[in-house]
DNA sequence: ACCATGTACCTTGCAAAGCAAGGTATTGAG
DNA sequence: CTCAATACCTTGCTTTGCAAGGTACATGGT
């Protein structure tokens, strides 16, 4: 459920997540997993579009319990990006809102 | 712009709308527009959907300024449906929220 | 009569994004 | 040696929004 409500927001979401502290694929669907429903179908192709966009940088590090971690950092640019996002979103919950509230105020008790 | 954040609130913000009376797909635009960007290109097709889940009804009504108008009403269901989305999506800006805010409390101040 | 504008309906084809399902390789436990 | 957990990845499907195009009616201007 909600797959649709989250198109244009995990983009935003995974850039807020690696705001504060780096962190891999893998890992990232942990720590989203714990508000949100994510799956690794969605977070690495994701992934490759926040790099492709130059919105993060990668580095390897190796793991003593498993493969490799490809980790990723936030650059500048992704970190601009990310304000700008979230403007967005804000604005956007605004605009929804507003909508929802008109049809409320005159579905509901039009009291005064 | 913003395209991915609509996918999935459009039915439900046009569910509002018609919450606050009949209205047609032209008229809907009209409406929406004062608040958030939709095109018609969107708003036929979706209200094929809306009509197709039996969220609303349909009636024709002929204008004296063009061709007839094909009202849409909300149906129980529908009205049902739009308290359910409001709930979700309520619950998912929480959800998107909460992660935002995680990230701006270890990115930004630490204080204590 | 002609044409532009506004109203009102519609479809086709594309692009973007999320996800299930599948696949690979490493490590450690039983 | 097998099983689970870790960690990476891809393919194909689905849904949805939208630009671009098309139809038809009414009105006002020329």
């Amino acid at each position: 459920m909600k797959t649709q409500l989250k198109k244009g927001t995990l983009d935003m979401c995974v850039l807020a997540a690696l705001a504060a502290g780096d962190s891999y694929a893998y890992e990232l669907v942990g720590i989203l997993s714990r508000t949100m429903e994510v799956s690794e179908g969605t977070m690495y192709p994701l992934m490759r579009r926040l790099q492709a966009e130059a919105w993060v940088s990668t580095y390897l590090v190796e793991s003593a319990s498993g493969p490799s971690r490809k980790y990723y950092t936030l650059t500048e640019e992704g970190r601009r990006q990310l304000a700008w996002m979230q403007r967005e979103w804000r604005e956007f919950v605004n605009e929804v809102n507003g909508v929802l509230g008109l049809a409320a105020g005159a579905a509901e008790g039009e009291s005064s």
